[in-house]
DNA sequence: AACTTACTTTCTAAAGC
DNA sequence: GCTTTAAAAAGTAAGTT
């Protein structure tokens, strides 16, 4: 039984959608002043939201990516404002968007200081260089996840496509710190 | 000499020329990075593990060398470091960075952590320290490893607080920014490492 | 010396070079 | 591979005051 309870708070949610159908980035351009549009930079148009603070990335194929959102649950809020606010403007979009949440970034507090150094030789899959980055870089195989860890007991979980995805990184991992004494606690 | 590479030249594969071209930049390497045979064996070892996987398939093959190259050092613990490798073969630091975090991943390969240590040597003679301020400066750096200080910590702003810090300790007088051009860091990074080390070590 | 801003690492989708 | 977006962790860097 691991001797703390982590702190775990989702920080970022990236989704992918879809209303199948083309769509005109220069009318939506020319309607939403506010929106930054550089097509030889980039093909896509990003489309800020001030509440849910997002950012949507709008392709002329109908596709989307949006970013920015705290929960699962507020990305598709995000979409579903966006395409709202689209039709409003006069933009016509015919069909609701599909949701798909592609990456869930979380922060999280294991309250207990990581022997980093032990941790380096210890876990496989993991790359520690304090010249490049003071965390240590440890690749989860299930589920597939990324985790950075700090000395400070603090860590980043990235790459999980569902919450729950990011608990089971989370708590194995801290187990098997636990198990293999890599951690301290006050 | 570089023997790994030899074997192969003798089959004329199309990436032959590419090849021949990058192994003779990594023998100009070696002399001008002082390297010794043993690195250069390894640094074709590993280079020629990634061929085997095939890590080399789109990729930049002096990219690939010089991150090799790195390795070799990282792995015989020869302190040279990332922009030591970039300035001497002439390709972006973080390139080559990429290519080495390639090289961990890929062939699951172990490196021992860049020990500060091994950075005091070279930051002495470039800023022209003491042997008694060095060896004062190993001390430092052992007891901040023992209680862990160093975690996450650039070993060279380390090794150049500890190095200021045993200056000040033997009245040895050399300014922060003097060590700080030695090692290549910033005087915020020596004062903030110098500042733990003295807390922590209460000296 | 403090502040502020910014960059390092990880992830992921999108269309196109 | 790159381009763009968002976000956290902790360390390092650079420009101002």
């Amino acid at each position: 039984m691991p001797q703390t309870k982590p702190i775990v708070s989702v920080e970022n949610v990236v989704a992918s959608a879809s209303v199948d159908q083309k769509m005109d980035l220069n009318e939506i351009t020319r309607t939403f002043p506010d929106v930054e549009y550089h097509p030889d930079q980039f093909p896509g148009l990003v489309f800020r939201l001030k509440s849910p603070k997002t950012a949507t990335l709008i392709f002329t194929s109908g596709k989307m990516v949006c970013t920015g959102s705290k929960s699962e649950e507020m990305a598709r809020k995000a979409v579903k404002t966006v395409v709202q606010k689209l039709r409003k403007g006069g933009i016509k979009v015919k069909k609701d968007a599909t949701v798909e949440i592609q990456n869930i970034v979380a922060s999280i507090n294991l309250g207990g200081k990581i022997h980093l150094e032990q941790a380096a030789r210890t876990l496989p899959r993991s790359m520690y260089e304090p010249e490049q980055f003071p965390g240590l870089i440890h690749r989860m195989l299930d589920p597939k996840t990324v985790i950075l860890l700090f000395s400070s007991g603090k860590l980043v979980c990235t790459g999980a496509k569902k919450e729950p995805d990011v608990y089971r990184s989370v708590n194995n991992l801290h187990a098997l710190l636990e198990e293999k004494n890599l951690m301290i606690y006050d | 000499r570089l023997r790994t590479w030899d074997n192969r030249s003798q089959v004329h594969e199309p990436a032959d020329r590419n090849f021949r071209q990058a192994f003779s930049e990594l023998d100009r390497l070696k002399t001008k990075l002082a390297l010794s045979d043993a690195v250069i064996e390894k640094t074709a070892y590993i280079y020629r593990k990634a061929l085997d996987k095939g890590l080399v398939r789109g990729r930049s093959i002096p990219g690939l060398i010089a991150a090799s190259l790195y390795a070799a050092c990282r792995n015989t613990e020869t302190p040279r470091t990332l922009t030591d490798v970039s300035n001497g073969i002439n390709i972006k630091r973080k390139d080559i960075a990429r290519c080495y975090r390639l090289l961990l991943r890929e062939l699951d390969l172990k490196m021992p952590v860049v020990n500060p240590i091994k950075c005091v040597s070279r930051i002495s003679s470039i800023a022209g320290l003491s042997e008694k301020t060095k060896r004062k400066a190993v001390e430092i750096l052992d007891q901040a490893a023992k209680i862990e200080l160093s975690a996450g910590k650039d070993p060279m702003g380390l090794a150049a607080a500890a190095l200021y810090l045993s200056c000040v300790i033997n009245g040895e007088n050399k300014t922060q920014k003097d060590i700080a051009v030695s090692a290549g860091v910033t005087e915020v990074t020596i004062r903030n490492r110098y500042k733990g080390l003295k807390e922590a070590l209460e000296l």
